[in-house]
DNA sequence: ATCTATTAATAAGT
DNA sequence: TACTTATTAATAGAT
């Protein structure tokens, strides 16, 4: 911080890294000292170098001693709770990466299951599939049966009481309580204008997906956290 | 260290603590992690504060444990020992102001003496004066002697060969040996055109003090020390 | 949290 | 190793 703005990187002439070494642990030193008496901190220091055969402390051996007790009587989750540093940096990228690889795996399960279920319905036989996959497979089924039953339930409302603003969107577990009437009497034309009634009829591939507090069917209220136990512990 | 000096005291109000702390916490923690990069030294800082339920540390969990381990393997003696701790801290801290004080004294015992020096010129009697006064005005005597005759004997050689660039800075103790040669031939205007010229005539105030190692005709070859030693214990 | 006037730290050079 | 000095960095107080 003087005579050149210094790079942030390690002194590879050895004089000149000892030099600043010294200067600089003075200055740590001091630094340390001044934020526990201005503002009555329980602080330590400690500094190994390759000049000095024993760690530099601050303040005191005892006083180092009573910082680390503290320290250690932490429990390991508060010690890396909120702190500032490379490690929880880092565990912060590979947290999310895992949850990322989380997220795609459950959708990879739910690619492969959506197919066996389409073609089943072409003639595939379910038999050696395991009970984790058929429950899978069946809650499936009722999501895409729910769908569809709201779909044609909206459609017939559209038909009684055409709708020029767009509807909410859908969500899944929504479904109406309406009996299902068929008689569709819309104009062709009106409904190609109405992006509303498009969007309606292509869902997005996702669909039946990521409700977390819908009750099925299938034998467990839990589907949910059952489907990622089993498969993403 | 900016608007104000600040006193090295606890900062009663608990706002401008925190602030402070703050402040001070990350420069801390930047400066501890600098030292690391440039000088490739194992450290680690903790911090606790009243401002957060867990401590502060540098580098991370892992990175302290690894210095503490380290630390932890010494022999009490060990760690103790050539320790920077609070109180060889404060012993420095101590002795780098007593060193100031020192300086400070030397410094008025110096201009006291110039005072009465030229006073003498003035016609004031130099009786009175204890023979310590009278040995340091008898030092001051012969360096403003030996000053002005140097600055005759460059002017001299400045007048026999006029030279347009600025002689280096006198030095206490340079004086020539040449005889003093008093035939002044230079021209006032030129004079006044160099600035050289005018820095030479206007010397500094201090000038005369500092020199460690000239001998002098006041019996004690080792006058300076005699003169902080006397007057500076 | 941001902005500056100031003080403090310090990279080079001696 | 210590001192000096030019420059950058830290930061107190104010907003």
């Amino acid at each position: 911080m003087t005579r050149k703005k210094v790079k942030l990187a390690f002194i590879s002439n050895d004089s000149a890294r000892k030099a600043t070494f010294k200067k600089r642990k003075k200055g740590l030193m001091k630094k340390v000292s001044e934020l526990s008496t201005l503002c009555g901190i329980d602080a330590c220091a400690i500094i190994y170098s390759p000049y000095e055969s024993h760690a530099e402390i601050w303040p005191s051996p005892m006083g180092v001693q009573r910082v680390l007790s503290q320290f250690k009587k932490m429990p390991e989750m508060e010690q890396s709770k909120k702190m500032v540093n490379q490690d929880s940096f880092l565990r912060q990228r590979i947290g999310k990466g895992n949850e990322q690889l989380k997220k795609q795996r459950k959708d990879n399960r739910e690619r492969e299951m959506t197919e066996i279920m389409f073609q089943s319905l072409t003639g595939r036989s379910l038999h050696g599939l395991n009970i984790l996959d058929l429950n899978d497979i069946g809650y499936l089924i009722d999501q895409h049966l729910k769908d569809i039953h709201t779909r044609v339930d909206t459609l017939n409302r559209m038909a009684v009481q055409p709708q020029p603003v767009a509807p909410k969107p859908l969500t899944v577990g929504e479904s109406s309580q309406q009996a299902v009437r068929a008689d569709f009497e819309m104009n062709g034309d009106a409904i190609q204008r109405q992006q509303w009634f498009i969007d309606l009829m292509n869902p997005p591939e996702q669909m039946g997906f990521g409700g977390e507090d819908i009750i099925l069917p299938f034998g467990d209220a839990n589907h949910n956290s059952l489907w990622s136990n089993a498969y993403f512990p």
